[in-house]
DNA sequence: GACATTTTCAAATAATCATTTTAATTGTCT
DNA sequence: AGACAATTAAAATGATTATTTGAAAATGTC
């Protein structure tokens, strides 16, 4: 009938709307009424579309999340040095959390899952953050040396991510507690540099530390 | 008339099952019906005591934020050597973090307000925010010298606090998609001797590399 | 064009919530 | 005991919420 740019779908411009408000409010302030008013969508449709708000949630967390994994793989070629491999790993992650598309959506809603559980998330969650450890896993493996005791291995794991989502999960609270302008994905490269070169540091220091030992 | 154990006094009781449940649940999911029947008070007064539910939660940010303050300090001697001082900073804060009494609550409900902000939460927040920017500030100053780029300082900045402050926004999560443990007070100790380990060696690593620049 | 299916719509339902009101109770000081 | 203020109690108010309903409109199919 029309261009074909606005015939969307409802269903379509519910999921969308619905990531925006989620993502905004939070899933317990975001109202069916204001994701429908959003989408120029009646007020039954969520349910008729998506069966209730829990389900439309979910399916916002699985889309945002598929979103996120097309834009920006963690493509690691095996054949790359691991500290370059490090790098590239920590770049796709923050490409992905400062993307201003429906990929940094699901990095904010993430966020507000771990802080705030929901009972409607499923296990989309545990799924994402195991996909992350897997990957970490490998490249600290490969930098540290195989016999790297499994609890240095997590800790390291633990410093290295905790920088790269550090930043989503104080986006929405730098721009309101301290009225900050949001970070921009321009920046990811910047940071992504930051942190891997102030992690290889940390790792080597701490991998030697423990070999020291034996 | 009775024991003198169990007479709190309304407003006191109160203050705790909110800290409790605010923390367990968060503002948007926590009704004052329950934050009154876990006092074993009436469902008016919240009202009489604090004049709102969002005067409340002001209350209990303020009040478990003095008992975090009061029960760890951040006491700096200046005289012991900054990398002395780092320590016994994370160490401070990670025992913040990790307290089962309510100074642990402030973190928790810290991290909820980062990653969702309320209209209830007043400044407290950002004042949190600038104490701890302060202490760490000098602390970095000292160690990397006091010619160290302003850019620079803010990311080392962030790379140390980001850790530390990962356990409190992870927490909940955790235990609720990981289906873990919860963390122990005294696994304060291991936490803060590698987070100060990996980012003394992370500080030194960015200074020299930015040093060699001039 | 007529039938069947899908989608939209407005109104109703039933539940929950913060807050207010009004009355009863308790404690304190004279 | 009596007077006064502080506190507690129970019920009511008004607003918001997710979800359901049943009919209307739109869409697709033969």
């Amino acid at each position: 009938m029309s261009i074909a740019v606005e015939k969307k779908g409802t269903r379509q411009r519910l999921l969308e709307s619905a990531a925006a408000i989620f993502t905004e409010k939070g899933y317990a302030n975001t109202s069916v009424a204001d994701i429908c008013e959003r989408a120029g969508a009646n007020i039954a449709s969520v349910n008729y579309h998506f069966r209730s708000k829990d389900a439309l949630y979910r399916t916002v967390l699985e889309f945002t999340r598929e979103q996120a994994e097309q834009l920006y793989p963690f493509s690691l070629s095996s054949e790359d040095k691991p500290e370059v491999r490090l790098y590239q790993f920590i770049q796709a992650l923050l490409q992905r959390i400062l993307s201003r598309e429906m990929a940094g959506n699901f990095y904010i809603l993430f966020a507000k899952e771990m802080v705030e559980p929901t009972v409607a998330s499923g296990g989309i969650i545990s799924q994402a953050i195991a996909r992350h450890h897997d990957v970490m896993k490998e490249i600290i493996k490969d930098i540290c040396g195989r016999e790297i005791d499994e609890e240095l291995s997590l800790r390291l794991h633990f410093s290295i991510l905790s920088q790269c989502f550090f930043i989503s999960y104080n986006e929405k609270g730098r721009q309101h507690h301290l009225q900050k302008n949001p970070i921009q994905f321009k920046d990811a490269e910047v940071f992504a540099r930051h942190i891997a070169d102030f992690s290889l540091a940390g790792m080597r220091c701490c991998c030697s530390l423990s070999g020291d030992l034996h």
